[in-house]
DNA sequence: TGCTCGGATGTTGTG
DNA sequence: CATCCGAGCA
């Protein structure tokens, strides 16, 4: 070995700490459970990357360490760390070393992967499909039909609400009553029927080979309850470290202490004052009890030293998550000075927001900020509207994260329903989707096709059996031979991965001409999936790597930007979790958006909104544009409608920390200035107008 | 049985 | 506004 330990040098003690613990040299680690508080900007990613090298430097086996991350993209930043810090140390044999570090993804692709290597012992079909989202709520609301429900007196729950009230019950292992009298109270009267539904619901899924996400969870935790199991999974891995610990849920803190029950070998990091996903049932109780779980308690170490913002901006950022009730009391401090303190930019609307952001990020652009070095965040996918069409308008180019995914339009779950039918053909609902497709094919004809089918072999002899009703019977067919094609693919031939990707395109045009205005644009959808799709060896591991990671930017239409190219950041704040920009706009940071005006609004939910603007703020390094649109037109009306609210700003910047900002009009004064005493007359904007003339 | 149309109704965040 | 469900027609 050269120098032993000079990528340590540049750590801060804690951070150090943190890094060396268990660990006292090569061949010695003997580690017991540790939780790193660390705060925003602390270098947190960073530490735990010079944890996993120094481990490996230190003689610990890549092959035998599980990394938990919150995303894969998460998982494939830390692995590409972790390889650039134990170069530095071991030269050439880093990589060799690293790459042997293949236990790094998501709980949900580790699940995944576990339970294909186990699938034989616990009764499971190694060739199960995984339903998303809404693909459980399809499933749900087949069940529900099945039982009646759709046509009970009173309104039945819908079938997104059904999956919201299972899932939460399988995370936060609770009760369906207890759920229910918290969370769903308006439901309390069917939970008879519920815990019917979904005994049906977990029924189907097993008779069809299909998991959701909640059961590569659910099904690795039961394994872990199961000793003999649990001692072979556990006995793979001599380190378990976890990334963003405070947006775990109890599940998962199951699989956990299943897999280290002592704590030997387990490090956890996170930051209980950023735990924004209580809404899939993560419980900030994790990352507050960790300690207490292990005989003598896991050592605590805080990192509070923010590497990220400059000192104006966490100050603000201090001052409204001090209001926080219940968390780890850290002070975030940084050398970054900075005379600029964080802006409180008023606005008239949401259109002025958007003009305001545009104008700013050119003014940046100009002074040298790249567009990728700054960020719009906001609290709904749908706040960003007007911004994006004042974007396309003036040409500035941006990728949006969060929101809807195009993996969820209609077209893209048409063609991986092909897939996803052909790879599991009990999968009923991607069975129903696709033959649906055919014309003069309903559901009911569906059904009785899809009851034919018994296993995967017995497919193409149920189809070349069956005979459609004369309605169907010029797209039958058509279709038979593209199943035949994509079974046939198994064995080499006769189109092959990923080909048959084509295949399915070539047949599903006509369907898309027939269902589809506008074709055209949802073509190109199915071009980019197929480009995605040349990335993955196999059908099956298309399918399953794209559901439980799915690409997650949509860009505006004119496609996705090359990544060479420069481009604006827009973010819900979910999404921008770990990241950071120079510049940072927060959309409508006024009550009714953060915290949001949905539901009751219980006093946990309220503290959970005001963590999500602590994240927002804290991803700014440079400057902060906090908007406050003084109205802002309501949904659920036609585009001409007038319907708005005045908007106040948000609750968790009250007066008495005014003084950590500094608020400010737009457009200024002179620019623009109605009396107030004109509020309430209609009001144009001449100059936008002139704009637009000659903005096609 | 399939398809289309009209009325009612929720409407956040994600693996 | 988008989706869901039921009514009525092909």
């Amino acid at each position: 070995m050269m120098q032993p330990a000079a990528y340590l040098d540049k750590l801060n003690p804690q951070q150090r700490q943190a890094v060396e613990h268990g660990v006292s040299g090569p061949g010695a680690i003997d580690a017991g459970p540790l939780l790193v508080i660390a705060g925003a900007g602390s270098g947190k990613t960073n530490t735990l990357a010079h944890r996993v090298a120094h481990l490996i430097v230190n003689g610990a086996d890549p092959r035998r360490i599980l990394l938990l991350t919150f995303s894969r993209r998460a998982a494939a930043e830390m692995t590409r760390r972790v390889a650039r810090i134990a170069s530095h140390v071991l030269g050439a044999n880093a990589s060799v070393l690293t790459e042997g570090l293949s236990w790094a993804g998501t709980f949900h692709g580790i699940g995944a992967r576990l339970l294909r290597d186990y699938a034989p012992q616990i009764g499971l079909d190694a060739s199960f499909t995984i339903h998303d989202r809404e693909d459980s709520a399809d499933l749900m609301n087949l069940v529900r039909h099945e039982l009646g429900f759709s046509r009970t007196e009173k309104r039945f729950p819908t079938k997104g609400t059904l999956v919201s009230i299972y899932s939460r019950a399988v995370n936060a292992e609770q009760k369906l009553e207890e759920v229910i009298g918290r969370f769903f109270p308006w439901v309390a009267g069917w939970s008879d029927e519920l815990k019917a539904l979904f005994a049906g619901y977990v029924a189907a899924k097993q008779a069809q080979g299909v998991l959701d996400y909640d059961d590569l969870l659910l099904y690795w935790a039961q394994m872990m309850a199961e000793p003999s199991l649990a001692a072979d999974i556990s006995a793979r891995f001599d380190h378990v470290l976890i990334d963003e610990y405070q947006d775990t849920n109890k599940l998962q803190a199951s699989i956990l202490l299943g897999l280290k029950p002592d704590g030997r070998g387990l490090t956890v990091v996170g930051d209980d004052a950023q735990s924004i996903y209580s809404f899939r049932a993560a419980s900030i109780r994790n990352i507050l009890d960790f300690p207490g779980h292990f005989s003598p308690r896991a050592d605590t170490i805080m990192l509070e030293q923010n590497y990220r913002s400059t000192q104006p901006i966490l100050a603000a950022a201090n001052a409204v998550i001090d209001f926080a009730s219940e968390r780890y009391a850290k002070n975030l401090w940084s050398e970054r000075a900075s005379a600029e303190r964080p802006l409180l930019v008023n606005v008239r609307d949401e259109i002025e927001q958007a003009n305001y952001v545009a104008t700013r990020v050119l003014e940046y652009r100009e002074e040298g900020i790249a567009l990728k070095s700054q960020a719009v965040l906001f609290r709904a996918s749908h706040h960003s509207g007007p911004l994006e069409v004042e974007l396309t308008r003036r040409n500035i180019p941006f990728v949006k994260f969060g929101g809807l995914k195009f993996l969820d339009s209609a077209h893209v779950k048409d063609v991986l329903g092909v897939l996803r039918f052909a790879e599991n053909p009990r999968d009923r609902v991607a069975g129903f989707r696709v033959l649906k497709l055919l014309n003069g094919l309903g559901p009911a004809t569906a059904g009785r096709v899809l009851d034919t089918v018994g296993s995967n072999e017995a497919l193409l002899p149920a189809l070349q059996a069956f005979t459609p009703p004369r309605a169907a019977a010029q797209d039958w067919p058509g279709f038979l031979d593209l199943m035949r094609d994509l079974k046939s693919t198994r064995a080499g031939s006769p189109a092959g991965w990923p080909a048959e990707l084509d295949r399915v395109r070539q047949w599903y045009e006509p369907v898309l001409e027939r269902l589809h205005e506008d074709a055209q644009s949802r073509q190109s959808d199915l071009v980019q999936l197929a480009q995605i799709a040349a990335t993955y060896p196999s059908r099956a591991r298309f399918l399953t790597e794209l559901t439980l990671d799915p690409p997650d930017a949509t860009s505006d239409h004119a496609g996705p930007p090359h990544l060479d190219e420069d481009y604006l950041i827009l973010s819900t704040i979910h999404s921008a979790k770990g990241q950071e920009w120079k510049k940072v706009f927060v959309l409508n940071a006024v009550d009714g958006c953060i915290p949001i005006d949905l539901g009751v609004g219980t006093r946990d939910e309220i503290e959970e909104e005001r963590r999500l603007l602590y994240v927002a703020m804290t991803r700014a390094r440079d400057s902060l544009h906090l908007m406050l649109p003084q109205r802002f037109f309501t949904h659920g009306q036609s585009a001409r409608g007038d319907r708005h609210v005045y908007a106040a700003r948000t609750r968790f910047i009250p007066p008495r920390i005014l003084a950590h900002f500094t608020a400010t009009a737009w457009p200024p004064a002179e620019a623009a200035a109605p009396a107030p005493r004109m509020a309430e007359t209609a009001r144009i904007d001449i100059g936008a107008r002139m704009r637009a003339m000659w903005s096609q």
